[in-house]
DNA sequence: GTCCGCATGTAAGGCGTTACATGATTAA
DNA sequence: TTAATCATGTAACGCCTTACATGCGGAC
């Protein structure tokens, strides 16, 4: 059984922004077009049945009929269970699979963590996500030394690539938390 | 009418690997269970539909029975038109969008050049990486600017560690222009 | 003789993409 | 009054995920 937690990036994202205040779907696909968040959809196609899904999950209540002119409109914002589950996601601990393949994901649950949860909470945070990619890096680095000399140029430069990234992501971690305290 | 050469990013790491040498689709799933370029599915779900796909449009070749046991294995070699289709995929222009919403493809278009297409062009790839990414850096600058005094303390943090990384990846390209030569 | 690794697949389901569709309001 | 923007949706499609299924071969 998949806890209640179990956002997709897209339903966190939207969860995250009408948690902030309450937005129409018009509004997320603004965001999702003029901001840097816009590495998402905002193809209608996307958000309006992600918005049905999460009101359906009772996350998000959406109004009708606020505005003077009679065009349609529906405002949507946060339920309680959907703090509740947002707060929960954002909670869970920074696994080594979070790391490898769901890295936008740990950076969405960082961006919302304002108000949601607690600076203590954020910066467990910020130091598992540096611990996990440290461990995370030495294998990378284990496999490229062992590697290195059959890879073909541009292999090996993709891989340092790789490297350098997650190495950036640790370090920047690491200042945030200072940062933050 | 899309062109022939837009690969889904699974397709292109199938189709880039078995470039370089034949493979089963279990070597497949080995390589993207053990090696970096993991965070690719590994299912088998995914990577046996793949080939076929690829196998149907012509690209690649499955040869059954090589072996001295009777145990199914099917081993598949680039074909002819595969072979161009991947030198055009890594051959087109790098967009604003592919830095935006597809990095992955770029980097694993990048880590096949080898072999596939001159150090020339290569090196014409780096350098319209850097400067698509110098331009997206200084567009996020910009926003960055005018928000960031409305922004949360995470969500600003959040946006340096987006920027931080495009710079990140246009330097990386400029020291491997540098290494190329 | 049983367990693990090799090796290939299918089925159901989820969700994002593209494209299409519709109608109201505002600015030129 | 015509175009652009506001605002919400549906339908077809593709492709990945998870889970299940199946059988051979070697090692202990």
């Amino acid at each position: 059984m998949k806890p209640e937690t179990d956002l997709s990036t897209l339903s966190l994202a939207i969860l995250g922004l009408i948690s902030q205040r309450p937005l129409t779907g018009y509004d997320l696909r603004k965001v999702f077009l003029t901001t840097p968040m816009g590495h998402f959809s905002s193809s209608p196609g996307a958000i309006y049945p992600a918005l049905r899904r999460i009101e359906d999950a009772g996350w998000v209540r959406g109004r009708t009929g606020e505005s003077k002119t009679r065009r349609e409109r529906v405002v949507y914002e946060i339920a309680a269970r959907g703090l509740a589950v947002l707060k929960q996601h954002l909670s869970r601990p920074v696994t080594r699979d979070d790391v490898i393949w769901r890295m936008d994901d740990l950076m969405m649950r960082f961006a919302f963590m304002d108000g949601i949860v607690g600076r203590e909470m954020t910066v467990r945070f910020l130091e598992d996500f540096a611990s996990q990619i440290d461990a995370h890096v030495a294998d990378l680095q284990h496999y490229f030394d062992s590697a290195k000399s059959i890879l073909p140029a541009c292999g090996k430069l993709a891989m340092e690539n790789g490297i350098q990234g997650y190495e950036m992501n640790a370090q920047w971690a690491r200042r945030a938390i200072q940062e933050l305290q």
